[in-house]
DNA sequence: ATTATTAATCGTAATATTGCAATATAATAA
DNA sequence: TTATTATATTGCAATATTACGATTAATAAT
């Protein structure tokens, strides 16, 4: 299989555990941070910045920008990357909403 | 390859990519939802609930309980399960801390 | 003792992800 | 026009993930 079934999941569900995905790899968690602490930087330098094949860090930057949370603008022959703010917003109260957890309750039964 | 190259990377990346993929299934979402929801519940109501084959709810349980962010207390034939509230606050924190974003700047160069 | 009940584990098939070399593309510079 | 530079795409190998049937293990009920 390796086929995960999103009918059976609310769309809530699916959206948060597509956003949690995307985070989910360590390469991307580290170009996000890059972006938000360069506010934006272009391509090459994130692979000087990681470490890792060109084309990897382009396929991770595809993920991330298909996903809307990054955006691309083409400046000559570079391409210049920054956070989306709006879809950064949205995210954030995505996790804030399911991280909300009254954490006063008893444990295990 | 398909594998992470972990050494490339701070232990707060990993450590938070880590926790990221983990909600990263709706599955395991919808797991944790439930949880909060009702404080703590066996694993057969999961299935239930969830309408996953048994073997893959306890997986996707499995995976929840390594990380931490979930604790199980046998009861007899069942196992009740319930969300590790220290490890959700340290969650909250990784994820809030990295959510943190000042949404005043300017995007894209 | 035998038979449910409940959950974990094993084995396996199907699919997804990660990473990179090689190549393609696109824009500028010489 | 021909390099050069910067990024994207393709193709592929290695590994990981998802899902489930079959089985096992442990307790509970009869």
């Amino acid at each position: 299989m390796g086929l995960t079934k999103t009918e059976k999941f609310t769309e809530e569900q699916n959206n948060l555990a597509q956003i949690a995905k995307a985070i989910g790899h360590p390469a991307r968690v580290a170009i996000l941070q890059h972006l938000i602490k360069l506010n934006s930087c272009i391509c090459g330098d994130l692979v000087d910045e990681i470490g890792l094949a060109q084309p990897t860090i382009s396929q991770h930057l595809k993920e991330l920008k298909t996903l809307g949370i990054i955006k691309g603008n083409i400046e000559g022959t570079s391409v210049c990357y920054c956070i989306d703010q709006e879809k950064w917003m949205e995210m954030k109260n995505m996790f804030l909403h399911f991280l909300d957890y009254d954490t006063q309750k008893s444990e295990c039964c």
